[in-house]
DNA sequence: TCTGGGGTCCTAGGACCC
DNA sequence: TCTGGGGTCCTAGGACCC
């Protein structure tokens, strides 16, 4: 049936008819440990883990001699030192990370216009198009594969199917360095065997409340009876797992997937309960995400407060404004106000801020032209005059000389920045420009 | 063993409107 | 006087994924 085109194999890719098998899965290979061991080609062969420093990090990537002792993203680093005393601990570099995954990405844009991101180290190519140009889409993975192995010196794998779902699963089977392709009249043949938790969607507890009525196998999920089948897991979990134990998969690979959501969160190293400390977290979070938020260009309407304490337990609260923003100040107030109605709980393990319901922003946007630096907007503006002059020295009220249409330098003004005394420092509300 | 940080999607109840 | 039904928005929590 399928058929397998590992590393250690010479296989020639079009030896299976991949005409049916139009989405390609690509996935790079224990991603953020080979980006690491590119400096570190001696260690490679060692089990080496990515992780935090804190006492209270978790793995975020091992390699393969790393999984060989039972070493997983996601758990902690403790357990996994635990599992494997021998394991070498690298720190992360997400820079490099990005980096690295955009160079992916660019090749992927060469091959089709249609490639969906899936996080860092994913995606989706559709490549019924490439078909003329390229080859099949078994020869088009192939192409994948040797130039981002040529290109960036990582591997990847691909799943060659009919759907999303089943590309995915295929790209997991053909882990490390491999490619599979199935073709759609396989599909179910292919599926039926697995597990349930390699449905999407399965995870710990579904497998659970799924293996407690008999159901083991995709095989068992796509001959039960969709309603039984929903009493378990519910209306829409049920539907879905049905269609996908059956090989209906409708989604399109969607190049244009927007974000719905900004937000950031920090575990502490220990515990607290400082209202100080907690507060200077909630204003340097806010104005993270306003930050992310005006350089993609949204604005948001809800603004969720999240908190995790000593035993785990972890509570939100969100409140959603009259009117959307994108200013750190607006962030923080709300979250703040939410935080001060709460009330102390105890000490807290975790806290977070993220901002939903986005919206494009306002085309008019202030912000200010500078020839060395290009267009900043208002409250950005701030830090990169602030790293010019040093912070506080510029008299905030220039800024608001420079209104213009958002990153259009030809019709923004020139700003002459003017250096004044500390003693006169103001904050950024200041920058608020007046409304027209 | 003691659980990161970035997200998405679903459920369910209540408010509110027609 | 004792109680309909549909739709939408808001909020909270939880499962899940990378």
């Amino acid at each position: 049936m399928s058929k397998q085109d590992g590393s250690n194999r010479q296989v020639s890719a079009t030896s299976v008819d991949s005409s049916t098998a139009t989405i390609l899965h690509v996935d790079l290979d224990a991603f953020f440990a080979s980006v690491e061991l590119l400096d570190r080609p001696e260690i490679a062969h060692l089990p080496v883990v990515v992780a935090g420093r804190s006492a209270r990090s978790v793995v975020t990537a091992a390699n393969y001699p790393a999984r060989k002792f039972g070493v997983r993203s996601a758990i902690p680093l403790s357990q996994a030192l635990r599992l494997c005393p021998r394991a070498i601990v690298l720190e992360p570099h997400f820079e490099k990370y990005r980096h690295y995954s955009n160079r992916v990405m660019e090749i992927f844009d060469d091959v089709t216009p249609f490639v969906e991101r899936l996080g860092i180290d994913e995606a989706f190519l559709d490549v019924s198009g490439a078909g003329g140009v390229i080859g099949s889409p078994a020869e088009v993975g192939a192409l994948v594969r040797r130039r981002v192995q040529e290109e960036t010196r990582l591997t990847c794998s691909v799943g060659a199917a009919s759907t999303k779902f089943v590309a995915k699963l295929a790209s997991g089977r053909a882990k490390p360095d491999g490619m599979l392709v199935v073709p759609a009249a396989e599909t179910l043949a292919f599926l039926h065997p697995l597990p349930v938790s390699a449905l999407w969607g399965v995870g710990a507890t579904t497998e659970e409340a799924l293996t407690r009525r008999g159901l083991r196998t995709i095989g068992d999920i796509a001959h039960s009876e969709l309603a039984a089948l929903q009493r378990a897991v519910g209306d829409a979990s049920g539907r879905k797992l049905h269609d996908l134990a059956n090989g209906i998969d409708p989604r399109s690979v969607d190049p244009r997937a927007v974000e719905k959501s900004v937000g950031h969160e920090v575990t502490f190293e220990v515990d607290t309960a400082d209202p100080e400390l907690l507060r200077r977290e909630l204003l340097r979070q806010s104005n993270a995400v306003a930050v992310r938020l005006r350089t993609a260009g949204w604005v948001g309407r809800t603004v969720v407060l999240k908190l995790r304490y000593a035993d785990f337990s972890t509570i939100t609260r969100s409140r959603t404004l009259a009117e959307s923003t994108d200013l750190g100040r607006r962030i923080y107030e709300e979250v703040r106000s939410i935080h001060e109605a709460l009330g102390s709980h105890g000490a807290v393990r975790l806290i977070g801020v993220r901002v939903e319901q986005l919206s494009p922003g306002e085309d008019q946007q202030f912000g200010l032209w500078d020839e060395d630096e290009g267009w900043r907007e208002a409250e950005d503006a701030m830090d990169a005059v602030s790293a010019r002059f040093g912070r506080g020295l510029l008299r905030p009220a220039s800024l608001l000389k420079a209104s213009a249409p958002r990153g259009d330098p030809q019709s923004a003004h020139r700003i002459d920045y003017e250096p004044v005394p500390p003693k006169e420092l103001k904050p950024p509300r200041e920058l608020r420009p007046p409304k027209d």
